[in-house]
DNA sequence: TTGTATGCGTTATCAT
DNA sequence: ATGATAACGCATACAA
């Protein structure tokens, strides 16, 4: 391993002279950083990140928490967008990025111990349990965070507009003229509550009454739960003329189970889904969705985060709101 | 930030005893073992992984390569399962993972300075452009490395067993009654050729020939480029009976413009995927297609990546060949 | 403009 | 059984 000692040597020179000319110090002689450079180059000298981690006290490494448990797994396309997109602006910048997580082999830590472990110099946290005392641990440390759709107080939070984008949504099937409209929700985070509440009040403004019976709980990213929620409704005396799926990919399993019934999309049954995976879009008929923009909002975190970390001073915390856009695909029927 | 030094001054010993201590060394009292290690804890003490592996030359860290240009960025469901699993076991055996790209913020480097740059024990290799001259350079590194899909000379790799794969859909194609077999590959791989010479190699073994035009590329991950191609076949005057897609997703592309011929599947036409995720289980009908063991893949990946790295000498390169299964789904119709 | 000295937190060697 | 010391590669305050 060629190192700043070696260049130092060669040159003639002192290792801090070295450090200096690579660094673009403005105290050096500018043939002398030529010479430096040349040489350094010459025998492929690289600096190294963990050496100038350690006297800095700057890793330039952030980390990325994903906890598989709520469903949010890196396997699921919209969080591997956000992972691909998080790590695309962060490398832009300068960082490089880890996991985070829980037990690393046979130490047992905690996300925060981990984080601190690695050095990282913040932690962007999407996809979590945040009533988890471990996250919340991290959350509220020293260690810079942002949250994607959660906020902790005095923290820098990405947060996707359910509310709005939900409204949207009802808007939509309201104008194609829908009255009886279902309901099916994820598991009881704050994402969902915001989303129930807007669907909820947005049916109440236009004067449409959601029977107790058309709200039905499954889990996200699970087409199975919300197959079973399907057939539930399908089995009512009065059924729903247009189904709310909690995510595009948990209307999978609605598909099949329409399909079953021998129901065809959209003229038997209106579906719309959420997220705006670009899977959605490939489908036949193209899903009435909610676009998240899952590239933008990961960038945003990476980018908040990193001017966090480079400018504490300035810094303030704040919640970014990413807006999303109505995919209005081919699966809600005009009804005359 | 709690020390070793700390930690030796509070329980009146030399940093030298706490390391040792903590890093369970024969040579220390049992009762000043225990004293440390409760101070320790008390603390809050937590490793320096930084400082631990500039001094010991071992970061604990591997490098995992997803070059984006393959179309097998890591927002694909096969890689990210990939991902997933080198991740979950990389951990368990107590190995942080971080991802190496080419240019890292304002420093231009290749795959192989990245990896030096950060320390990395070693590097797993999924989804690149193998003739790329910086994955070459990698491979062929000092780095411990191991490649998916493709085999450099005295590296370990893991392969899938592309050539029994192929043969299994072709006769099972056959078996169902179909003699006359189109196939969609994707871009000109390794993988591809292999794919493609065990496909006509059993088509002629069992006495099928495949006219010139049954043979369409397209592009791996791409529905657009798999419909194009479809909508070639359909306009053949003599259509095959069943088309093979170069991937599970891609024939999304195929489903559409099938659809929009008004043909049914697997009614009007069968079809045929590859790499068995999880989405092609969801759809209905179930799409017919050759699993990858992605986790197992990823897992043997990480595994065989780490004993290599941890026992260099008793170490031997070995190309692992993964199996895969048939999922017969229902989208080959049997043929009277 | 250049060099000297020091320390970041840890582990390893060799005395004691 | 314990400690003093050096070293890993680098950046920086300060001296020359």
């Amino acid at each position: 391993m060629v190192t700043i000692t070696d260049i130092a040597k060669i040159c003639g020179v002192s290792r801090a002279t070295v450090s200096k000319a690579l660094n673009g110090a403005p105290d050096v002689a500018p043939k002398t950083v030529k010479l430096i450079r040349e040489k350094a180059k010459e025998l492929g000298y690289l600096p190294n990140a963990t050496a100038r981690a350690l006297k800095m006290g700057r890793s330039y490494n952030i980390g990325v928490l994903f906890s598989d448990k709520t469903g949010g797994g890196i396997s699921h396309e919209y969080f591997s967008q956000i992972l691909e997109s998080v790590k695309a602006e962060a490398e832009r910048l300068g960082y490089d990025i880890t996991f985070i997580s829980k037990d690393l082999g046979a130490m047992q830590m905690d996300y925060y111990e981990h984080a601190k472990y690695r050095s990282c110099d913040g932690v962007v946290i999407a996809s979590a349990d945040f009533a988890d005392p471990a996250i919340i641990r991290l959350a509220t440390s020293e260690i810079p965070t942002v949250t994607l759709d959660y906020s902790f107080d005095s923290r820098t939070s990405i947060i996707s507009d359910n509310v709005r984008g939900m409204e949207t949504l009802v808007r939509f099937a309201y104008e194609n003229g829908h009255r009886k409209l279902a309901f099916i929700h994820g598991e009881m985070t704050s994402v969902t509550q915001k989303r129930m509440a807007s669907f909820k009040k947005t049916c109440a403004a236009l004067g449409i009454s959601v029977p107790r019976e058309y709200v039905r709980s499954a889990v996200y990213h699970d087409p199975r739960s919300s197959g079973l929620a399907t057939r539930a409704l399908l089995e009512l005396p009065e059924k729903p003329t247009c189904i709310f799926y909690p995510d595009d990919l948990s209307f999978l399993g609605g598909m099949s189970e329409l399909e079953r019934h021998g129901m065809s999309i959209p003229i038997d049954m209106s579906v719309i889904g959420y997220d705006g995976i670009p899977l959605s879009q490939v489908l036949r008929p193209r899903l009435s969705t909610y676009r998240q923009a899952a590239e933008r909002r990961g960038q945003e975190a990476a980018r908040s985060l990193i001017e966090q970390i480079e400018h504490p001073d300035t810094w303030l915390p704040q919640q970014i709101t990413v807006e999303g856009e109505l995919l209005p695909g081919d699966t809600v029927r005009k009804l005359g």
